[in-house]
DNA sequence: AAACGTATTAAACGAACGTTTGAATTGCCT
DNA sequence: AGGCAATTCAAACGTTCGTTTAATACGTTT
C-alpha cells in the first residue's frame, strides 16, 4: 500500500469510497485522509475534483473494453460464423462480471463503481461510449447480428441495449445486500454470469 | 402552480429537481428558492431533507405499484392460466413507462427519478421492495412462474430481476440524450414499451 | 554543494450546506 | 372581534465543501 506513489493511492482511495458512499458521499477531504495524502495533494495531481474522478472512470473502463475487443476478436479470428451467438454475449459479460473476482486490481470495486456511474454520472458515460468505445459497441452489435441473422437489425440494438441494462442491474445489485445466503461470493458470482448469459441467449433466440 | 399548497409545490419541485441534477445536485436552498417558498418551510413540512426525498419517492411508487396490483388482479380475474405470460409482463412493465405520457401528473419526471434513485437510494427502495411492495412483487413472480411452467422456478427468478434491471436501464435512458430523431416522444415510448415486452416474453419462452 | 523542477504541506479563502430559532403573519373557530 | 393554532418568514448557527496560496521538503542534475 505505502508501495504505491500517492497519485496511485488516491485514485485507489477515491474507487473505494465512490463504492462505498456513492459519488455524492464523497469529499476530497475524505479522500485525502482516507489515502493517508495531503488535501492539496489531489488538485496537485488532477486539477479538481471532477477530473479525479473521470480518470477513476477511464482507467478501468479502458481496461475493460481492451478486454471485450480482444474476446471478440479472438472470437473472429477462427469461427464458422454461426451459432456463436452464446460466445459473443459470453465476450461482453463475462469480462465485466469476472472483473469482480480480480481481487488484487479492486475490479470488484470498480464494478460497483461503474453501477452507481450510470446514474450519477450518465452523462460522462454516455459520451466515452459514443467516443471512445462506439468502436467496441459497434463492433458487438455486428457480431450479434450477424450470430442472430433471424432477427431484424433494429431488434437486435434494442435488446442488446436491454441486455446492457440487465448488465448493469445485476452488478448494481453486488453492491446491495440481496445477496444469497446460500453461496459463496464467487459462486454467486459464476452462478449470475452463467444465468445472464442465458437470458441474454434466450431473448434473442428464434 | 400557485393555487397548490405550499406542501405540494416543494414536493413537484424537488421531483422535478432531482429529475433534473440527481440527487446529489440539490439542496433544500435550491428547493425552496425553485418552489416558491421559504427555506424553513421545507423542516416545517417534512421535518428534514431525507424525509423530503422519501416522501416524493414513496408518493408515485405507491400510485405505481397499485396500478401494477390491480392490473395483476383484472388477469387473474378471468383467465385461462395459460399463454398469459404476456399479459403478466405488460401489466408489470407498461405501468412504469406509461406513466412517462401522464403529463399533467409529472410522470414522466418521476420515472427519471426512479432510475436515479436506483443507484442512489439504492437502500432505502430495497428497503421498500422487501417491506412495502414485496407482497406485489411476489405476485408477479408467482404469475409468471404460473404462465412459464416450462422453467424452474429459480430460472424465473433470475430472469425477472433481470428484466427489471432492463426496465430501469430503459427509463433511466429517458433521461438522457439517447432519444431517436426521427420519433416523437410519445412514438418512442410506445416502441419501447413494444419492444421490451417482447424481449421480456421471448427471454422467458421455453 | 548548489541549483532546480517536482512533490508535499499547513493554513486560509469564500461559498454553500442543513438545521434551528423566535417573531410575524395568516386563516379559522367561538 | 378575539383567540388560537397553523403557517410563513428573516436571520443566524456551526459545519463542510472545493480550491488557492505560499512556504517547505525532496530528489535529480549540473
Amino acid at each position: 500500500m505505502s508501495t504505491l506513489s500517492t497519485k496511485d493511492r488516491i485514485l485507489n482511495t477515491t474507487e473505494q469510497l465512490i463504492a462505498e458512499h456513492g459519488f455524492s458521499g464523497i469529499s476530497i477531504r475524505k479522500i485525502s485522509q482516507a489515502a493517508q495524502s495531503n488535501l492539496a495533494a489531489i488538485n496537485y495531481h488532477f486539477g479538481n475534483k471532477q477530473q479525479l474522478i473521470n480518470e477513476v472512470l477511464e482507467r478501468r473502463l479502458n481496461n475493460l473494453f481492451e478486454i471485450r475487443q480482444r474476446m471478440l476478436d479472438d472470437l473472429n479470428q477462427g469461427e464458422s460464423q454461426a451459432c456463436v451467438l452464446e460466445q459473443v454475449l459470453h465476450a461482453f459479460i463475462a469480462p465485466a462480471l469476472f472483473m469482480i473476482n480480480d481481487k488484487n486490481q479492486g475490479g470488484k470495486t470498480f464494478m460497483i463503481v461503474l453501477a452507481r456511474a450510470y446514474a450519477e454520472q450518465g452523462e460522462h458515460l454516455h459520451q466515452l461510449m459514443t467516443t471512445k468505445y462506439t468502436d467496441t459497441i459497434k463492433a458487438f452489435a455486428d457480431a450479434i447480428h450477424r450470430s442472430a441473422p433471424h432477427l431484424a437489425k433494429e431488434t437486435v440494438f434494442w435488446r442488446f441495449h436491454f441486455i446492457i441494462g440487465s448488465l448493469t442491474y445485476a452488478m448494481s445489485d453486488f453492491g446491495a445486500s440481496s445477496m444469497s445466503k446460500q453461496m459463496s461470493e464467487s459462486e454467486y458470482f459464476n452462478k449470475s454470469v452463467e444465468e445472464l448469459i442465458q437470458f441474454a441467449l434466450q431473448s434473442l433466440r428464434a
